[in-house]
DNA sequence: CGATTTAATGTTATGATATAACATAACATG
DNA sequence: CATGTTATGTTATATCATAACATTAAATCG
């Protein structure tokens, strides 16, 4: 377990990171991973926090990317829907994925005093959730796991 | 673990075991049972999905209860505010507790053929996900977990 | 009781999030 | 280069949610 997003790491790198994974991984795929794709994700990955789709179009406005909720929406549902990104539901937003490559349950971790998103790996279909689930004879496709509460750093800060 | 959302049960007494349950324990913590607040869990409590505010909003205004959105909203915030109702962020709706009087962190269990919701009873913030929140030093106040699939009945129909 | 304050409701207006639908352009492939 | 497919541009609108202020009802207390 790992918990990106709260606590150091080289950011630039990571931005880099991301963008050269998913470019290698589009092409692999045959996805393609267009400018404005690219650039929204590049967004998401400049910080840990989630965007929401008019953030992001308000950016892409300004650099001449596109100019209707549309395009914004878009390109998140293409990120989404192959893993490059997630949509935090609690706060209708949107996160880069902080596991790249690997294929996973997200659990995410939302500061309610600073708004950053740690995405932790720990697949929770496995043990009780799975348990739970098969005993109501229900079939998991997707999860969605989202915790509330306060990151070491804003503890500290004393905004609890 | 029980899974109240599939499978059988007497639900006109859940209905009113439901609303008297709350009736009680409003009286007992000082809190105001309105008609709209009544009306409005009723209306949840009655099927064992979600509803949106506007759908609320609309059965409320044939009853003369309200006609603006601020009504059902406030209603609905009143009932997630103390624990009577839940909102699946996931839907952007609302469901009535199926724990009543229990303190608890509580699991959805989202069936997308049917929208039938389910409540699971399973503390996941002791285990795996407490001990990862530690981690990471993050305090949990809340926790969202839905989890989306495919419920018994519809898998059984084919609808999967 | 009647003044005061607190909580709930009514109402208008608007903000924020999201998508349907259709037109056009870019691209891959036979 | 015709054809199908995918991406983008654009208009319009649906859906979800709340700010702000007016009014009414209820609780509290001198």
């Amino acid at each position: 377990m790992d918990a990106i997003g709260f606590g150091q790491h080289n950011h630039a790198e990571c931005i880099s990171n991301g963008l050269d994974l998913v470019a290698t991984q589009c092409r692999t795929a045959g996805l393609k991973f267009t400018p404005v794709r690219r650039r929204v994700l590049e967004m998401l990955l400049a910080e840990h926090r989630a965007h929401g789709a008019y953030e992001i179009l308000d950016n892409l406005r300004v650099e001449g990317l596109g100019s209707q909720p549309p395009v914004s929406y878009r390109a998140l549902e293409f990120l989404v829907k192959n893993g490059f990104a997630h949509k935090i539901e609690r706060l209708n937003a949107f996160i880069a994925c902080a596991h790249l490559a690997e294929n996973h349950a997200p659990v995410f971790l939302i500061c309610r005093a600073c708004d950053s998103v740690a995405e932790i790996y720990t697949d929770l279909t496995r043990g009780v959730l799975g348990r739970a689930a098969k005993t109501a004879g229900f079939q998991i496709e997707r999860t969605a796991v989202e915790i509330e509460g306060i990151c070491t750093t804003c503890q500290e800060g004393g905004a609890a």
